[in-house]
DNA sequence: TTAATATATGATTACTTGTTCAACTATTCA
DNA sequence: TGAATAGTTGAACAAGTAATCATATATTAA
């Protein structure tokens, strides 16, 4: 299973969403329900900016999604493996 | 599923271990089989130490594991999840 | 229209990370 | 023993990244 350097770097790209704990307990939040950028940051305890920012990014990647409902905007997630992988990842954690 | 930030932090280290193209490239050649530093080296045309930095980290998560053999060290996955993790990725950069 | 709220964005800064280079250890073979 | 091969390690440097701050946009309400 040599992969070829385009699928190493999309592999990559996917796997680097997961890759810092704020970002993990973002989508944690997000697996439950949909959020709004200002309760996202009052849960974890960071800046509506730095959510923001982290939002762009997974956005990006298409892993969440927005929905503009007044002057808040909801996201949620966006792709079925994010949870899958997120799962498999815990169970890692876990007992591993 | 409001994680605990030990466990947000154990995950982001578990996804940080693929969120590296060469490292991407370094698991899927060892999921098909174990290998030694210079072989992996020569397929990822990478230095042996740039390879073996590599492997440092990825022992030290208890996701690789070093057999001695004479003077080459074959490495292989310590952990099952890793292919796992690693499949359903691929899953998604395929038809995601 | 003005003020207030919610979010987004660009620039800067501090921190992290991957690679390289040189030096070192371990093993084999002559 | 000495030379060659295989791998490891620490330091240094460059590139990448997350947070912050100030500013900008969008929406609502007065």
């Amino acid at each position: 299973m040599d992969l070829n350097e385009l699928k190493a770097i999309q592999l990559a790209e996917l796997f680097s969403a997961l890759s810092d704990a704020s970002r993990v307990r973002l989508i944690s939040l997000l697996i439950e329900d949909e959020m709004s950028v200002s309760k996202l940051a009052a849960r974890l305890k960071m800046t509506e900016s730095a959510v923001s920012h982290q939002l762009r990014g997974l956005r990006q990647l298409h892993l969440v999604r927005a929905r503009r409902s007044g002057r808040q905007v909801f996201y949620s997630i966006d792709d079925d493996h994010v949870s899958r992988l997120f799962t498999l990842g815990l169970d890692h954690v876990r007992h591993g």
